[in-house]
DNA sequence: CTGAAAGCGCTTACAG
DNA sequence: CTGAAAGCGCTTACAG
């Protein structure tokens, strides 16, 4: 007759195999492969040396089907395409990749149909939790449905106070922002920002405000220049705010793109930033901020450790640690050329 | 004695379950729920109703182990940071998420041994097939060891000619920029890009040169101005075109971010663009492009398609089907306001 | 049309 | 120290 390979060539070997090939019991195998201790030396090295032969790779879904665990968690967000996604991603992945959790990439495109779908599918591949991924900083609903496995809400909290949310705290970093001015020895302070309609654009507000108060000074023109978030706005604005108040020194931006038309304005009105006129981003957006005329100063809102803070936390919710509560991360001043002292 | 619950609170239900409650076997369970037409209408609506009621997800850990296949590809990346990656991988998740497929998102942050470890757990998590994203048009290693399943390299080509690799058409792109500047009647046309150690740069200069030779014309300067990929380095190229060639009536950049400088040093030179010179860039990057003053005209590569395509050339590939062999596709214009004939 | 049985690839008590 | 057996949740021939 023909010859009999050990192992059949169009399918993955499994433990059998490997027990087969080293002259053990299935049972035997798996202990030596799993490092327990009650195998004799000699033992465990047949079987690996077995294991290795064949190149064997765990099932890691017959595993998951004894275990109870799966080893993976279904990372949920609702638009990719928005950048402040993308970090929080690479955080929450660099979190779980690190040790042995595989992550499901579902983008629900801001669809609570799709998003119900993906969910459907992702606890029916068993995953031990869950990360939702906001595209904005406002509160959106809770999941659908009874979730069976923890979950935990990243950038946008959940609606729900009782559900664990990580996110910025925008307060805090509009505060940022303005100490960084008054460190600078500005005291005319405009904030040009976006829409009104957003929650960031209101906390940044909000920060600047209170930590102007606190010097005892104002917003310039007593309110912030509300627009949208793009550079035609800061351009439009510049000229606005340079106008009604000749005297401003300083201008703080909620976001990056503001404060690159801003310059761009203030550049074409021949205004000296950083020296006449300081400018300060917001979202430390490299691709925006670092080539600007001047180099941007800008808040930087670590999103990255937000997605890894969000990874931990739910890994320890799925052990089973103390649930844990809700927490708002501050961000950081990245200094570049447009914020300095007057001079 | 105590109540006996229809099913334990704290496990997910099974098909056990629901099998009890429906008063079925599990085999006509099963086959219920999965529409086999050999039940009778009256049992597969209780077997149904008692599934809603519970709540069933069929484990799809279970149902994975018998099938051979588990729905599950592995998306890997090199680069998530960059741009690149994230259109593609949309496109990708798209063309998958609408089926029954879910995909593992992992990042080997340009690391082969974490890239070589994220591939030995998607392969004993038994993924069907694999996506390869590189993050720039040069070839890169094929992945290491031998990989049981289907493997589509995406934008990075494998640099082992047997495998599918899906790429963007560079050389077309640069003949596309080079066409449309010809169709507004531009003659003078220079050329500014990025460093000539990437093959996109090299490529899309190919095409360019091509399609002027094609009129009978060549580059300004007899070759591309070769650079660095950001904006000073657009301002600084500009200036030196402009100085060494008055007579340009067109630039075609290799990047947006390089048109964007160019488009700043021109209007701080005060020429007129579009219609004295006419700058169009490379890869339509909405942040840069949108912007500019004047708007950005510019070659878009698809990418979201790009990474449609591999998802379903993968998936023919598990299919069984004829192993697709590489493709290549071209980009196309986006015309904004920065192109026009002369006038 | 329905159900008992075998089996997917593994791990874990439990004997020996 | 080693192995036979049961079982994770499902599906699929095979009887009835």
């Amino acid at each position: 007759m023909s010859t009999e390979p050990e192992v059949p060539a169009n399918r993955a070997p499994t433990l059998t195999d490997v027990a087969k090939l080293a002259g053990v019991s299935v049972a035997t195998a798996s202990k030596a492969i799993n490092g327990r201790d009650e195998v004799k030396a000699a033992t465990r090295a047949r079987v690996l040396k077995a294991a290795e032969l064949l190149s064997f790779a765990p099932n890691a879904l017959a595993r998951a089907l004894l275990g109870g665990r799966t080893g993976t968690v279904g990372l949920l967000t609702s638009d990719l395409e928005g950048r402040f996604s993308i970090p929080i991603l690479m955080g929450a992945e660099d979190a779980f990749g690190a040790g042995e959790v595989s992550v499901f990439l579902c983008d629900a495109r801001g669809d609570a149909i799709r998003e119900a779908y993906h969910v459907r599918a992702l606890l029916s591949r068993r995953v031990d939790g869950l990360i939702v991924v906001g595209s904005s900083t406002d509160p959106r609903p809770p999941l659908a449905g009874t979730i069976p496995v923890p979950v935990v809400y990243v950038y946008a909290p959940s609606a729900d106070p009782g559900d664990i949310s990580i996110t910025v705290d925008n307060v805090g970093g509009g505060r940022l922002a303005v100490d960084h001015l008054l460190a600078c020895g500005r005291r005319e302070i405009a904030h040009v920002t976006g829409e009104p309609g957003f929650a960031a654009a209101r906390d940044r507000a909000e920060g600047a405000a209170a930590a102007l108060a606190d010097a005892g000074l104002s917003m310039l023109g007593g309110k912030p220049y509300y627009g949208s978030w793009d550079e035609t706005w800061g351009r439009a604005a510049a000229h606005i705010v340079v106008e009604q108040h000749p005297e401003v020194d300083a201008i703080f931006c909620g976001s990056d793109q503001i404060a690159r038309g801003v310059l761009e304005t203030l550049r074409d009105l021949g205004r000296d930033v950083p020296h006449a006129i300081s400018v300060i981003g917001f979202d430390n957006w490299d691709a925006i901020a670092a080539h600007s005329r001047p180099r941007l100063t800008s808040i930087d809102m670590n999103l990255e450790r937000l997605g890894a803070v969000a990874g931990r936390r739910l890994f320890e919710a799925i052990a089973g640690a103390e649930p844990p509560s809700s927490e708002q991360y501050p961000g950081r001043v990245v200094m570049r050329d447009s914020t300095a002292p007057a001079g």
